[in-house]
DNA sequence: TTCTTCGTTGATTGACGAGTCAATAAAAGA
DNA sequence: TCTTTTATTGACTCGTCAATCAACGAAGAA
């Protein structure tokens, strides 16, 4: 059986696996057990891989995140103006593709898993500070010396309204929320064009 | 020893015990022999007064959305203007008493519960209806029919205040987020002038 | 005083789960 | 072919923790 080069193929399963079972589960106590069956592997390979429960949560993590930055990326690349460039930040986070239950329970075990383990905190903290910075470039053209202070109300709200989502999923394609934000945003314009 | 009428005593030692454990422990895993540790009684004894850990945690959440409600409403209670009314119910959620860690990592402890038990994530709406309902009327003075939306951009950024704050604390006696939410309300107020 | 009720403890049980380990099997290399 | 390396399993260990239970002490009732 083992054909070699197995190891990236299982880690991926694995990975996807951990985001799949605590988005179906609703639950955050998943065991290492029930990973490794749904990525159809004994659980003794996930410890193998990963070295701990830990290691195979931060993994997820990690590939969360690189989705997420994948999208915010390309979104940024096919943007035009600079107002396409601040939608495309915010839509991203909202995309099909990150904005649903799974990727949404499994944000809030992160948040959970950064109260007590430092590497999560930082990876954590990595995101926020893209994410604000990414806002911040992105409003400056348009607000000038207010994008810092947007940047944070708009990054409150994207947060606020992914743990509404995580609570009461009602909003599946993720479309109500980004209206919401960039109605926000316009507010913003609007108060500096008033000016 | 046994007095009578220890009931109500053990279980307010109990539920507070439950808040300061999590808060200490920065973890939400926490069990209930040191629950009862903290509240200076044996873990037999917190299994006797409620049912089992989960009615423990539900009714530590139940307290801590009644110390917030009472915020709020003596806030309500000592507005004049509308203006005053918004204030107090943005400042409530940022007030000492519930913009501390201990409160926040109950918090997110909650929104984890809600995930898989039912009487949580009852409450927790019950939280969130309550505090739209309040903002929207405390807007619609202000606002007429754009309240409703604004109520929201302005729950979901007190949310996401709250989130950032749990990850990394950098804001105690919660005047910033205060503040900002203040902020973004000004902006409402602007883009309602200007039409 | 005797009985009942409330308050309280801590040892115990039973379940569950993370992590280890010895064993097996298949490919690749010598 | 023989050996080494990689892949894989599942039983086992060890610890933890929620929940139970038998027993005890103290206050009030009869």
């Amino acid at each position: 059986m083992p054909k070699l080069g197995m190891e990236p193929i299982r880690r991926a399963a694995l990975v996807k696996a951990t985001i799949a079972e605590i988005g179906a589960r609703g639950s955050l106590d998943v065991t290492v057990a029930q990973i490794a069956k749904a990525a159809g592997v004994s659980s003794g390979l996930a410890h193998h891989y990963f070295g701990g429960k830990e290691d195979i949560f931060l993994a997820a993590m990690r590939h969360t995140l690189t989705v997420y930055g994948a999208g915010v990326r390309a979104g940024l690349a096919a943007a035009g103006t600079p107002r396409d460039r601040v939608e495309a930040v915010v839509k991203a986070g909202f995309s099909p593709e990150n904005f649903r239950a799974e990727v949404i329970a499994a944000w809030l075990n992160f948040y959970v898993l950064a109260k007590t383990s430092l590497p999560a905190r930082r990876l954590l903290i990595v995101y926020q500070s893209r994410l604000r910075s990414n806002l911040r470039h992105a409003l400056r053209p348009l607000l000038g010396p207010r994008a810092a202070a947007a940047a944070e109300r708009v990054a409150a709200q994207i947060d606020g309204l992914y743990l509404r989502e995580g609570l009461a999923a009602r909003d599946p394609d993720g479309a109500r929320a980004a209206a919401e934000v960039l109605a926000g945003l316009d507010l913003e314009l609007q108060a500096k064009a008033a000016r």
